[in-house]
RNA sequence: GGGCCAUUAGCUCAGUCGGCAGAGCACCUGACUUUUAAUCAGGGUGUCCCAGGUUCGAAUCCUGGAUGGCUCACCA
């Protein structure tokens, strides 16, 4: 147990584990009977003082006075001052809380008071060791600052710097609220397939794994809307997914290669409907959440109370970059303002590929919002229903938060014999090199042509809307365990 | 994948022109019965990210590598 590489501190602690154990203390102990919990009695001392309490935490800090001592414990809900004398505890008793350590998990049971300058703190009458840690805690004062660290250990993220408890407890909360909005409005909840023999309903890379007893490669989904539509078609009219989606993309402030979303259908709808959705479900989660739908994020003070504006996405460009993608009639003119303009493109573009790329170049990320940017060109998405006043757009939105993409959503497209073309053209994008295109879902047209119901669809990126409504610069802030590279 | 930056004690960080490895907290020894980042006296505990190179001498300069951050590309 002393071998090893152990700093000076790690083997002055492994050694009390050996040195309790000769006394007959147990280093690692049975659970305590626990009556509450630390917030519990800081927010309320006037029921509890001169009351018995029993409480179980984390020495956090230690202030020994020769026969008294003071020390703060840490809960799930806080911390709490406790406060021990020798010549009430004994002298055994005494000692061997002195040989206890900042990190090390105790229960306590005593009296609450408060100190002279006004502390509520508890006046130990009894304890016993839960749990030994054998590592020292980052500092007190500065708490544990390396990302990587944070990151990589996120335990002692949590222990140390309280403000990340309670981002994850926002995260939580929220989607609790997204569950029960959705379920108290009559949505199933559903799951379907992480392993997919296709990998749709969106443009990225999947992962690809293997079956060994079928001997097929399987892909981890890159969205759920193929299987929820299929769901559609078989007459669950509203139905949602909350669940994991894995992208083999690359990793940035916004994007981790598996992150959270929820997709939602809902028959008899159409995208407008879903605009409406969101706006108010957003609102609402942020109401329960936050109390307000006023929200500041990283500097920017954004109210999300409904509703939000609606623009057209051709509309956006012309304002913001002054081009009119009206008047230019091809694909070769869109080519030419877009060499113009100094914006690079795969080959052969055609105009609505374009227009889609000024709009994600010039004015995405210049998008404060709440806003839901709508109208989207046909080429750039393949599963969404055609303008009834304009086939080369789709009846389809995004919506934007702080320059952030948060939900994307449509009125389905229903038509399996447009799908199947769709998918072709996706196919033959596929063929050029274009590895993010669609693959062709026999099975989903098959669906289709049993006939869907009209049908409107949403899908959002909670991990995107929890850093909105924490105020957290990186989504790795709002993971409790971002994907990080092996150390070694 | 490209660019820029970072990596020094358990943690947070200094380290000048290339000349014995530093501080605060933590830790160790001692004092102290209501402290509050407790205080007082004493103690430095280290693979300076790794591997080479230059040099009388490298935490410091050079080359290569590792991990991370930001950013660009890609994506949501």
């Amino acid at each position: 147990m002393l071998t090893g590489h152990h700093s000076d501190q790690e083997l002055n602690r492994r050694k009390k584990i050996i040195a309790f154990r000769q006394q007959g203390l147990e280093p690692y102990g049975e659970k305590y009977a626990v009556t509450h919990y630390s917030r519990d009695i800081i927010e309320d001392p006037d029921s509890f003082m001169g009351k018995n309490v029993s409480l179980a935490g984390r020495i956090m800090t230690k202030r020994g006075h020769g026969k008294a001592a003071f020390a703060h414990i840490q809960d799930s809900k806080g911390q709490i001052q406790i406060y021990l004398r020798e010549d009430q505890l004994g002298e055994k008793n005494y000692t061997f809380y002195n040989e206890l350590d900042v990190g090390d998990i105790i229960g306590v049971t005593g009296e609450v008071f408060a100190t002279k300058k006004g502390e509520i703190t508890v006046n130990v009458s009894s304890f016993s060791l839960l749990s030994k840690s054998l590592r020292p805690l980052p500092e007190k004062w500065h708490g544990l600052k390396d990302i990587e660290l944070r990151y990589r250990q996120r335990y002692l993220d949590l222990m140390v710097n309280p403000e990340v408890r309670n981002v994850f407890v926002a995260r939580s909360k929220i989607i609790q609220e997204m569950r029960s909005y959705l379920t108290e409005r009559g949505f199933l909840e559903v799951e379907t397939p992480v392993m997919h023999t296709l990998a749709g309903g969106a443009n990225a890379r999947p992962f690809i794994t293997h079956h060994n007893a079928l001997d097929i490669d399987l892909y981890l989904r890159i969205a759920t809307e193929l299987h929820l539509k299929r769901l559609v078609v078989g007459g669950m009219d509203k139905v949602f997914e909350l669940g994991r989606i894995f992208r083999n993309e690359g990793i940035s402030t916004n994007h981790n290669p598996e992150f959270t979303s929820v997709e939602i259908y809902q028959a008899n709808a159409d995208y407008e409907d879903m605009m409406i959705l969101l706006e108010e479900m957003t609102a609402s989660i942020a109401r329960e959440v936050l109390g307000t739908t006023k929200i500041e994020y990283q500097g920017k003070h954004l109210d999300l109370a409904p509703p939000w504006p609606r623009r057209k996405l051709q509309d956006i460009v012309l304002e913001m970059t002054g081009v009119d993608f009206d008047t230019i009639e091809d694909d070769d003119a869109a080519r030419k303002i877009a060499r113009e303009r100094n914006l690079e493109m795969k080959p052969n573009l055609s105009r609505g590929e374009i227009l889609f790329a000024f709009f994600e170049e010039f004015c995405e990320d210049r998008l404060d919002g709440p806003v839901f940017i709508k109208d989207y060109p046909v080429e750039v998405s393949p599963l969404a229903r055609r303008c009834s006043s304009d086939p080369r757009f789709t009846d389809r939105f995004e919506a934007f938060i702080a320059g952030k993409e948060i939900a994307n959503a449509f009125t389905e497209l229903t038509d399996p014999l447009d799908q199947r073309e769709r998918f072709e053209l996706q196919v033959s994008r596929r063929a050029l090199g274009d590895d993010e295109a669609h693959m062709m879902d026999e099975d989903f047209v098959t669906a289709l042509e049993y006939g869907m119901p009209p049908t409107g669809g949403l899908g959002i990126g909670v991990d995107r809307l929890v850093m909105i409504l924490t105020n957290s610069p990186s989504i790795r802030d709002v993971i409790l365990f971002p994907t990080m590279r092996p150390k070694e």
